[in-house]
DNA sequence: AAGTTACTAGTAATCATTACTATCTCTAGA
DNA sequence: TCTAGAGATAGTAATGATTACTAGTAACTT
């Protein structure tokens, strides 16, 4: 009896998962959910936003994909599943990777300092992109 | 002329916006503005969401106080200014600080990789606080 | 084929936050 | 001291993001 190697949380690889999947990895950025579910409609114009996000939390609890909540606004997905961090741009909203590396034994150090069960970390840069730094400045506000 | 040396963006001190400050500074934990709300109208029952919301946005510009943008849920903040980071409890939810330190150069870092104009960078550990840990394998959902 | 479970579209509800409006209160200048 | 205008407030409405609900569909198991 063979069976198929789907992560726990995840019975089945169905048309609309894929296609979630695909468009996630397609899109290159750190898209959110209301963005996936523009690039998910071009292949299924019938799909829900529920589906959507259903999926979306469901691929990220098989670690197949990452959640990123970074700062305000909406929470925004990750193709990529190995430790990088990201920069947000204050002004535009845009994130990026950053391949700054951390000090290993770091959640380590955490647990030895809070007495938690550490599990894992977040790293988020914030600051103004390139486009953005050369208008700081030039915008006035009103 | 004499004139109170309040931050830029705060023109004045009013008794909500003093009471708020109090509020998050005597609350110890890092509450979020629905918590800041119940505390503040012990003092001041009247006191509306929208002026509890306004003041912290207005301390935080002014860095009086900072605020937290971590995990899913309502933004959290703090009374503490000088740079430390948290720690949050996946299963209640609960944020600790934590003394871990960085290497000194990470923004530079992080501004040769990307490009960006860095102001600074958030960190926060995940885990499960040792209340959670305990009953973590006992909890069966559903 | 029948029963069971996972999943979906569509929609409603909830939560957190922001925006709006009329009113009030300081402050500065005439 | 009176007054105009900026800043702030309470109360409420609106928005944005996410989750929950419901009825129906598709796939797997026996």
């Amino acid at each position: 009896m063979e069976m198929k190697q789907l992560p726990e949380k995840m019975a089945r690889m169905t048309p609309q998962r894929r296609v979630i999947l695909e468009a996630l990895r397609k899109s290159g950025n750190h898209p959110s959910a209301d963005r996936v579910y523009e690039l998910v409609r071009e292949k299924l114009p019938h799909v829900s936003m529920g589906t959507v996000y259903r999926n979306l939390e469901t691929l990220a609890e098989a670690g197949m994909i990452q959640r990123l909540e970074l700062g305000p606004g909406p929470r925004h997905y990750d193709a990529g599943i190995k430790e990088h961090y990201h920069i947000r741009c204050l002004q535009c909203g845009k994130i990026e990777d950053t391949l700054v590396e951390l000090p290993s034994g770091l959640d380590r150090a955490a647990r030895i300092k809070t007495g938690f069960q550490v599990v894992g970390h977040e790293l988020e840069f914030v600051g103004y992109c390139p486009g953005c730094a050369k208008n700081i400045g030039k915008i006035k506000i009103k």
